[in-house]
DNA sequence: GAGAATTCCTATCAAATTAGTAGAGATTCC
DNA sequence: GGAATCTCTACTAATTTGATAGGAATTCTC
């Protein structure tokens, strides 16, 4: 019941362009300086992301990435979608009549309600909250 | 993030055993039978769930296992605990400082408290209630 | 006390998943 | 045309998961 690396660096690649969503687009090779994450690894996972209408590319020379909406409208499910097809706590070994598998689900239900509560903007906004909590205690 | 067969038979291990607390002891052969877990995968899972307090056993001839306490006071949280050590989502890579990491922490908080709320006497519970609503259909 | 039945301990193994790498093609800009 | 970048496909290495196995320790029954 572990979060996947792929699913960390997705989040953290679309926080990085949102909290860049001024600029014009971002290199895979930036947003991998910046946040660490592997190239060639993340390269894959912009991809996901692209295919899932999350983010739009350009190719070439001084191409690079960008959000496809606002930050405010990608929540944490939908990249969670995007990297891992879906949100699931079940691997069906437990069968539908079980009462188990009934608890699963509603644990699940519950849990994707609450990545669908929170957004990429909301991430940033926190951000900007603690560096904010920062300032002031100077 | 998908839970692990240990948890689930951990804990249809756990319920088959509140099923049947007014009979003496249980064995690990029928426990095996009856809820389809693998003989020797389950030994393991019994020892351990043994070794956190929430089952006894005797060996020898005539042996077998049985709750250490009522079901009422057996979580699924402290299942999960048994057999895999803690119940986190994460695993490392984002560092504490970020705020991916606190929404993590917050998540899985959430998720724990909604483990520690469901007992396994409420598994029993609601089977008995799923019966009665069949008889009552005929 | 012998023997059978059972839990318990330790090691090993195979399959699946995850994390990451690599080469080369397609596209765009200059 | 050439450099830079995204994109597609394949592969590999490491880790985790799901088991299996042998045998020691304990207890009951006769």
């Amino acid at each position: 019941m572990k979060v996947t690396a792929r699913v960390d660096y997705a989040i953290l690649a679309v926080f990085e362009l949102a909290q860049r969503s001024g600029t014009a687009r971002v290199q895979t090779r930036d947003l991998s300086n910046s946040q660490n994450i592997p190239l060639r690894f993340l390269e894959q996972i912009l991809i996901q992301l692209k295919k899932a209408g999350l983010l739009e590319s350009v190719r070439g020379a001084s191409g690079g990435y960008r959000l496809a909406r606002p930050a405010r409208e990608i929540s944490l499910a939908l990249i969670v979608e995007a990297v891992e097809g879906d949100v699931t706590l079940l691997d069906s070994r437990v069968t539908s009549g079980c009462v188990l598998f009934r608890v699963w689900k509603e644990l699940e239900q519950e849990f994707v309600e609450k990545l669908e509560s929170i957004t990429i903007q909301d991430l940033v906004s926190r951000k900007i909250q603690d560096e904010n909590v920062l300032v002031y205690h100077i």
